[in-house]
DNA sequence: ATACAATGTCGTTGTTCAACGACATGGAAC
DNA sequence: GTTCCATGTCGTTGAACAACGACATTGTAT
């Protein structure tokens, strides 16, 4: 069992786990520590370790700040149970 | 400041507000109580006024077993400062 | 090997969460 | 009107959160 799903070459996440994840990623691709991220966003650098180990408890507006300092978008897609592969256009 | 990005015809979230209300329309969209919907997700129902309403200490892995019953998939979008174009209050 | 930085873990503390029952509003239909 | 149901609010309670300091581990240099 894989903590991403595929559909074509787009990834969603489910779990907090991977949203952490994404989240330890996009930091590392931005060349910052835990140290860095957490003081931007104006929490605790173990707050940070918890949520990049998957915290479910973590609150979302904590998570939503990060996004934005990790310069994040959420997008929402809502699908249908019949819709086997995502139909990708453009 | 609004609760919604828009970029072309893609909506993004970036609030506890706009998640709860994406939430909101989600749930009228399949015709389901909020009872119906917290039963589905095993949360309370007062549990699913105050995250419609924006609350941003509700915890992640909640929100998230609400977006799967809901049948909507997270896509996490990195963009650059240098996109910073098409942004439309409201 | 040793020094240093980054990451991970463990207490404690004060705060906030989520569940629950009860009650108050709101809307729609009859 | 009133009835019914969906939604919103208010206490209380037990559990979990997030901050903080301190310490341990890991990684990476020199």
């Amino acid at each position: 069992m894989s903590t991403f799903v595929y559909r074509g070459d787009t990834v969603y996440y489910r779990t907090p786990k991977a949203i952490g994840h994404a989240i330890r990623t996009r930091r590392q691709e931005l060349a910052l520590t835990q140290s860095d991220l957490a003081r931007k966003m104006g929490v605790s650098r173990q707050w940070l370790v918890a949520v990049e180990r998957g915290k479910p408890g973590a609150e979302l507006g904590l998570i939503l700040r990060g996004f934005n300092v990790l310069r994040m978008s959420v997008r929402l897609v809502p699908y249908d149970v019949t819709d086997r592969e995502e139909i990708t256009p453009d």
